[in-house]
DNA sequence: CTCCTTCATCGTAAAAAAACGATTGCTTGA
DNA sequence: TCAAGCAATCGTTTTTTTACGATGAAGGAG
């Protein structure tokens, strides 16, 4: 792929994370991450029909995005969702849905 | 990939987005047409340091994704945001971040 | 009609992602 | 100490994505 020098450094920011959730599997852990506060890999593991291995490779590349943490406080490894990334992909949604100079028109439907 | 048949609708459409959503040249293409309204593509080539058949199958991944949309309406083709796509995004981001049963509780930052 | 512009599609090469088994590293319990 | 369990990493294969040039189809201008 081709680095976009133009590119923001939101827009930058957002296509990684976008990159890192556009898989159906990375998708399903961060939605039990939401739900559970946070699970252990082996709950991942039996959760996806997946090889424990690719369930590593997937937690790695959701961390790498910022997406989620890997925690060691309890008694054993975990992770949890970085809410801090999701907030900021929010915001980033809204403001191409509804952005900040083209509200109050209501041309785009917000 | 494998096709994970324990996912939601809801996720499969949430992956699907975010996947189309996940490269630069597409992120670049969706904020441009946030902020004008509609682009005929030959506006979106210039924007890009990539090939015209490079962009045309970005747009159609858009399109394919149901992010963007062609009209044909006025005098030449152009494609426009659909504002619908993004909107249901960003909700699901909102309740991934902030999930409905869990909130009030303060606990994950929202 | 013929040329030109504009855009989509095709075919293909290179790069990246996805998945797995095997291996390694690290605790923890016996 | 030693074995067992859990999780990360390695090496590899297969599939998908990315990007390009070439080709085709549709529409106007001359």
């Amino acid at each position: 792929m081709k680095t976009l020098e133009i590119l923001t450094d939101q827009e930058e920011r957002a296509a990684a994370i976008f990159r890192a959730l556009g898989n159906p599997a990375r998708v399903r852990i961060v939605t039990e991450l939401a739900k559970r506060n946070a699970c252990v890999t082996s709950e991942l593991v039996d959760l996806l029909p997946l090889a424990q291995s690719t369930v590593s490779q997937h937690l790695k590349v959701l961390k790498e995005a910022g997406i989620i943490r890997g925690m060691v406080d309890g008694d054993s490894p975990s992770y949890c969702l970085d809410p801090e990334a999701i907030l900021w992909l929010t915001r980033f949604c809204m403001d191409v849905c509804c952005p900040p100079d083209a509200c109050g028109s209501d041309t785009k439907g917000c």
